[in-house]
DNA sequence: AGTCTTGTTCGACT
DNA sequence: CAGTCGAACAAGAC
């Protein structure tokens, strides 16, 4: 589950190994809906002989731009996305999704397993208008917190929501608020001023060492997350919490529960995030 | 072999 | 309008 952390490694990686400056020669779609609003041959026309000129991060979204382009190129790869850079001009595999051979011989594989994925060449603005702050940023500063804040329920599904802030998914949302010591079901309205700010803290520490880290890796599996090269991340064996059920809590060593939060396996610790200041409304 | 799980976004509902 | 909730996506594990 690439979040936040697995993007900008997976995007600091392509800015280095140079793809920036090549031309793009020939593009293939092997399954069609990994494309969003085109037809595949739309699809392939347009990106076919651009140059690319950047590639950035914007939440969970990978940003391509090209010269001389009117549009760019956004990928959120959901769950199993991810690339692999070869230069292998071998049959597609069964979960590669599209294929861009690049003008120095390499090829930049797109693979995703579960078909979540999604590539977009229309509407890029208005998805990135609704993205909330990018939580690394200056303009996340404690006061912005606060205010985001306001009127909102749940603090796990307010963590998870793309239109508070940007980037952070399951895992490090509850690696974040076991960090601050808060109970997944506290509403937000119950949460003391101290606790906010050790969640904002714990926001920025929880993101910056899973960069740190080269990003989270789970399971065994191919369909989890790797680098271009298929390296995994190292993050994984640092957690705290997350897919750790039953395991003891590294601070006093309770054991980890798992528990449905917004529709969303949430991992805890019962004893250190304790809910007996909850449900104040 | 059907059921459950998984994360995110979108559309429907309140 | 703003917030919350469930559906849908697809495939693998059981």
């Amino acid at each position: 589950m690439p979040e936040l952390p697995e993007i900008e490694t997976l995007v600091r990686e392509m800015q280095n190994i140079s793809l920036i400056g090549l031309k793009i020669v020939k593009v293939c779609v092997y399954w069609l809906r990994t494309i969003a609003e085109l037809t595949s041959e739309e699809f392939e026309n347009k990106l076919t002989h651009k140059i690319i000129e950047s590639i950035s991060r914007r939440g969970k979204w990978i940003i391509f731009t090209f010269a001389n382009a009117p549009f760019s190129l956004l990928i959120h790869l959901r769950m199993t996305g991810k690339f692999l850079l070869d230069s292998n001009n071998l049959e597609p595999t069964s979960h590669e999704r599209i294929r861009i051979y690049l003008n120095d011989g390499r090829i930049l594989h797109f693979i995703d397993q579960r078909k979540f994925a999604k590539w977009h060449l229309i509407n890029t603005d208005k998805i990135l208008n609704s993205l909330g702050i990018e939580p690394l940023s200056k303009e996340f500063s404690l006061k912005t917190f606060k205010q985001l804040l306001k009127g909102k329920r749940q603090i796990k599904p307010f963590l998870l929501d793309q239109h508070n802030l940007a980037g952070i998914g399951n895992i490090y949302a509850d690696e974040a608020l076991w960090m601050a010591r808060i109970h997944p079901l506290r509403t937000v309205n119950s949460l003391t001023d101290k606790e906010i700010e050790e969640l904002h803290y714990a926001i920025l520490t929880v993101l910056k060492k899973g960069i740190k880290n080269a990003g989270t890796s789970l399971g065994s599996t191919r369909a989890n997350y790797s680098n271009i090269k298929g390296q995994r991340g190292g993050n994984q064996n640092q957690l705290n919490v997350f897919r750790l059920t039953g395991s003891p809590c590294p601070r006093c060593q309770t054991s980890i529960k798992k528990i449905v939060v917004g529709q969303r396996g949430t991992h805890f610790c019962p004893n250190c995030q304790n809910e007996n200041l909850s449900y104040s409304m």
